[in-house]
DNA sequence: AAACAGGGGTTAA
DNA sequence: TTAACCCCTGTT
């Protein structure tokens, strides 16, 4: 087992665990556990540090994971447009968008389309437990699974861990990754448009999921993602339409639109 | 107790 | 532009 340190600057883990972008993290007592890739990790908050806990050798990994190279001092200054987004970045000081996983991503983001958080979490554990990895740790965890692994399961069998409708999104999803129709890699070589534009041809992925997935898994953060606490506060507090929230965002936070995205969201959806 | 609304959307008409 | 979609939870 490995123990790795990580300053508290900019960084805490409520705000980032618990802010909408991944759900594969649970608290306990102020402790977060879960999996990134192929590891296990336990993070705690000690005095003034994070601390984590890992099987996984090298820190790098968990510095990728945790974007610890960007100076998000320069971040939250960028997003801090109004008094608004000042109280929104100082709400959620201790966010760091995750660079999450391709596959995992997607999967999870097309589950949770008009869905509760609780339960996205609980199909996505299903579905790792069903057929992920278990991985070589103290406790019960699993990968998330692969394309490959889920190669061969069909529209019931995603059917029986709750997913419902979204079952044969899930379906042709998995068959257009094995097919090479859509993969990370090709994604990257494209602009933001352009990959949008592949992404989207999924079926089962509309605007929102879209954005999702390129916002947490492929570092695209010129978008900004428009659910409805997103339209909520861009309507109540930027004068925009439903329509407009997600061009407005962009439009008013560029290259930042995606932190600035997560402060708000994060935001205006504890503040009822 | 049973009915109902609504949840970090998307599709098809 | 609008209803229907699965399924779970919280509210009447």
């Amino acid at each position: 087992m490995n123990k790795f340190i990580f300053s508290d600057k900019d960084f805490n883990l409520k705000d980032t665990f618990d802010c909408g972008q991944c759900f594969r993290w649970e608290e306990t007592d102020g402790v977060y556990e879960g999996v990134a890739g192929a590891y296990w990790g336990r993070f705690k908050e000690t005095d003034g540090a994070i601390e984590l806990e890992t099987n996984c050798p090298d820190k790098i990994f968990w510095m990728n994971y945790l974007d610890m190279e960007r100076d998000y001092t320069d971040v939250k200054k960028a997003c801090s447009i109004n008094p608004l987004m000042v109280q929104a970045v100082e709400y959620g000081g201790g966010i760091r968008i995750l660079k999450q996983e391709f596959f995992e991503t997607l999967v999870s983001f097309i589950i949770s389309q008009r869905s509760s958080i609780p339960k996205i979490k609980s199909c996505v554990k299903k579905l790792c437990e069903k057929y992920g990895r278990k991985i070589d740790t103290e406790g019960d965890f699993y990968t998330f699974p692969t394309a490959e692994d889920l190669k061969n399961v069909s529209e019931e069998d995603f059917r029986v861990l709750g997913v419902g409708y979204r079952a044969p999104y899930l379906v042709r999803c998995v068959k257009s990754v094995l097919d090479g129709e859509i993969s990370e890699k090709m994604l990257n070589g494209l602009d933001t448009p352009s990959a949008r534009e592949v992404l989207m041809k999924l079926h089962g992925v509309g605007d929102k999921v879209c954005d999702c997935v390129m916002l947490f898994s492929l570092a695209r953060f010129d978008l900004f993602p428009s659910d409805v606490w997103i339209k909520r506060v861009m309507c109540e507090q930027f004068g925009s339409s439903e329509a407009s929230a997600k061009a407005d965002g962009e439009r008013l936070f560029g290259n930042v639109s995606g932190f600035a995205q997560q402060y708000l969201f994060y935001y205006r959806r504890n503040m009822d």
